[in-house]
DNA sequence: GGATAATGCAACTATATCGTCATATAACGA
DNA sequence: TCGTTATATGACGATATAGTTGCATTATCC
């Protein structure tokens, strides 16, 4: 047995795993980077073809972009003059429909106390 | 063939739910946010205890727990001079949870490829 | 080689957020 | 009532981020 391992208490995450998980998060605090993967969800998606989509300037798409590849959401494939993206990893989908589902739960129950109470 | 009816192809997302769910997610971007959640999930603490665990000063602590209580994470209940806050959305468990294997995978997977390539 | 198209990158402005200090509110006890 | 304790809130400076503009880079076609 290595030693004593300084009892982390079990659960309580480090300051380094905390901004890394932080960090994950930020990546989908935009509304815009939410609506770029929402798109990639339909499979994967040239630049330009972004740009069309959200009516948004090259560049703003661009450095979204960038950020989710930071995050290590998608990845990009280059071909001939365009670059495409995808979804890279898995829980961007799960994350995504889990929020989404919690708050239709949310609106839906306050939908009902509201026709309750009238 | 309708004009341009913007074929909403079942999945894209209002503006609306982008937005609301980008506010969810945007409560869990910040490391401190998580850390009070991360000490939450061992059970509901007061105010005065969260500060004391973070060694951060009262109001940041309060203000912090205040983006949570809006986003819906926590809730208070009062209890003579105290406050007592607890996770009030189970989605957070879940959410750290997975956000925080996905993160040791890819550690993981790094640090093998990192001795491969040795 | 030269023109054009798709994308990336740097500098800038406007806005938002974190953390701090000082102060306000609220509950309890004397 | 007054004073103390626990928490919330408002103002402020520092930093970060979104979106724009202009330019650089790379690949394709002539």
């Amino acid at each position: 047995m290595p030693a004593k391992k300084k009892s982390v208490s079990k659960k309580e995450l480090s300051q380094l795993a905390l901004e890394l998980i932080a960090g994950r998060f930020r990546a989908l605090s935009e509304p815009m980077r939410l609506r770029l993967l929402n798109l990639l969800m339909g499979g994967e998606k040239t630049v330009g073809q972004l740009v069309d989509a959200t009516s948004s300037s090259q560049a703003n798409v661009s450095k979204h972009l960038s950020v989710l590849r930071e995050a290590g959401m998608i990845a990009m494939r280059k071909e001939g003059l365009s670059s495409f993206c995808f979804i890279a990893d898995p829980i961007v989908n799960e994350l995504c429909e889990m929020m989404c589902s919690r708050l239709r739960e949310e609106m839906e129950s306050k939908a009902q106390a509201f026709d309750a109470g009238i």
